[in-house]
DNA sequence: CAGGCGATGTCAGCGACTGCCATCGCGTTA
DNA sequence: TAACGCGATGGCAGTCGCTGACATCGCCTG
């Protein structure tokens, strides 16, 4: 028993989740999280910046996923068209992971200092959407009115997802939540 | 010199701002503003929950202008109508305070934790609204899609607002931005 | 003038996070 | 094969945000 396990990141990430779901973020600390998972402390916060942040690894891939699907959307379409074909990749990709995506949704829900910290991950995303619009000719503030439109359709959509009780494909759902903007706010 | 000195809430308040301007959020201690205020640390944590909090006390009113002009809007409005209402009524309250939200805003938007903090509070406000909305019978998703777009629409056009070299009312920016939202999301 | 009461001060302590240095295991190279 | 380099980890001390418990102060009321 080597002093490197393998994946002492992933090790960190799942101890981190389990006793968030156990007994609360509020109660776990981080010393108990590295002790489960064989580690130190001081270990922990080489890995994770934060006690957040070992909710938020996947992140900086779902906004390369997103922001690679609407660059590469057809040049005639439209900008929340585009948007909408960053949708479909998004909610593709969180096929299989259902129970995950639902567990670690509801410690978020949970906790004010994780909800934060969601929120700016998902403004983050809505500023690199905007971006990849501006690089398809779209002005502002159109760009950035239609991330920001993207991304809330999105966190709407995977709320409704989560839901107990809810058995569509998040895809399916995220759709909706599309339609159901376009009728709100486009009509006069 | 009495160990009352009257509203000590507000002290603080200017303390903190005038310090996070100086030397920046993070290299300040709240031992430090307490002391230029001239109270403790813990009397700091007495009227502010963490340290934070004290750049976000004028929140709870916004969001209670905001909610109330949506309801008092016309009954036969349509939803993004009231909440165009709602936006009337809060880029008026900033009149004369121009100075204070430039200063506020460029230290938030300089700091993370700041941002974090900022955007919980506009998500608070978006449920605010949304539930609003409900309340004038706006059916889901409508009502939380179009209270998202309307706090989106106020954000980016405060922050274009707040930008050098800007010098229109902050109302006319943002009927700009929902007048493009408009066509960008109504536009098939 | 006594007592109540709210605002403040004092102190001890926990937990998040960081800097610094020592240690360990592995691969490279002479 | 032995010395070396190097990245990952551990240990430790220290700062700071934040909290609970208790004492103190000043005002107000009876």
């Amino acid at each position: 028993m080597s002093r490197w396990q393998p994946d002492a990141k992933g090790r960190l990430a799942k101890a981190a989740l389990e006793l968030y779901c156990e007994r609360g973020y509020e109660q776990t600390t981080v010393a108990e999280i590295a002790g489960r998972a064989g580690l130190t402390e001081r270990t922990f916060f080489r890995h994770y910046a934060d006690k957040r942040e070992v909710l938020f690894d996947g992140t900086a891939a779902l906004q390369e996923l997103f922001t690679s699907a609407v660059a590469a959307a057809p040049e005639e379409a439209a900008p929340i068209e585009a948007v909408a074909a960053g949708l479909e990749a998004v909610c593709a990709s969180f096929a299989g992971r259902t129970e995950f995506a639902r567990r670690r949704h509801f410690v978020i829900a949970a906790t004010a200092e994780l909800r934060e910290r969601e929120l700016i991950k998902l403004a983050t995303l809505a500023s690199a959407l905007a971006a990849t619009l501006r690089r398809r000719g779209v002005p502002e503030p159109a760009a950035g009115l239609t991330a920001e439109a993207g991304v809330a359709v999105f966190r709407i959509g995977f709320e409704r997802w989560v839901a107990p009780g809810e058995d569509r494909e998040l895809a399916q759902v995220v759709r909706e939540c599309l339609a159901g903007l376009r009728t709100a706010v486009g009509a006069a």
